[in-house]
DNA sequence: TTGCGTGCAAAGGTTTTGCATGGCA
DNA sequence: TGCCATGCAAAACCTTTGCACGCAA
């Protein structure tokens, strides 16, 4: 039963950071990789996913399987500690990351518990749908053109 | 610019038909694919994808993007018109898919929308957590066990 | 010095695509 | 008879894994 420690090594600061500055838009590992060539640092790919899984295993991570394509997509939302009790909010359209901290939520997850006998885990929950600005921008696109 | 037609054919039915039977399970390809041997029917594996991307197309059915594994999940919710505003609640212990029908989900999308400016995607969204007989296996295991 | 982390390349698995053939209309 | 749909196999794709080497502690 051997102690796993942990090292600490330039890439994996290199990765966090990218993806805590890259926090409001969810990224894919490639893009990712991108934002750091951007840097002027190269990482192996392996290397950047399997720190992506490190930290989707500690939970400062979320990951998305792939929505629009088929890669997975990476975002930052900090540490366990600091996001109690709220939930997330992705708007599909442009990736925007939206903090829920509201007593309504509470209240549902309370009437989910009671009624629906299911016990909400809001780390791993991620409301996804269309922030406003996007909503209005689709609307007009369908006014305008037409398929 | 040509139309394009659609034919009907066997095996669109035969895919259509088993989604629709399997709908309170999500299942992948491969899963579809034996529900279909079992049936006596053998259809090859991109006639299955395809029909699967179109069925998504036409909004009849959801995809799941590799949650537990890699492979993706589909589930037929029904035409656009029929299928009212259900989400879908997930455990994350047996994997086990439960519909939330019920109108405080409503109540707490139409909050969600005024409140917060936000237009959840009741397709695209999961609800996980557990449900209540994992929630007890666990906190029995939880008493007997210690790590 | 120990053994975890990295990088490369190869492997793994899922989904898509090209092409000839089959079958609906 | 057109041409869409199918089936097969190959390709494309993302992600993981094996292995030797580098580097943190």
């Amino acid at each position: 039963m051997s102690l796993r420690r942990e090292y600490k090594t330039k890439q994996k600061e290199l990765i966090l950071d990218c993806v805590k500055r890259t926090q409001s838009t969810h990224s894919s590992a490639e893009q990712l990789l991108a934002h750091l060539r951007n840097s002027g640092e190269d990482i192996g790919l392996a290397t950047l996913y399997r720190n992506l899984n490190r930290l989707v295993l500690e939970g400062v991570v979320v990951k998305y399987p792939g929505l629009g394509k088929n890669s997975a997509s990476y975002q930052y939302i900090g540490k366990p500690e600091e996001h109690s009790r709220h939930y997330h909010l992705i708007c599909l359209n442009c990736g925007k990351l939206v903090h829920l901290d509201c007593d309504k939520v509470e209240g549902f997850a309370e009437h989910i518990r009671a009624t629906h006998e299911f016990t909400l885990d809001f780390k791993k929950t991620v409301f996804y749908g269309r922030c406003n600005s996007c909503v209005q921008v689709e609307a007009q696109s369908l006014r305008s053109a037409d398929d």
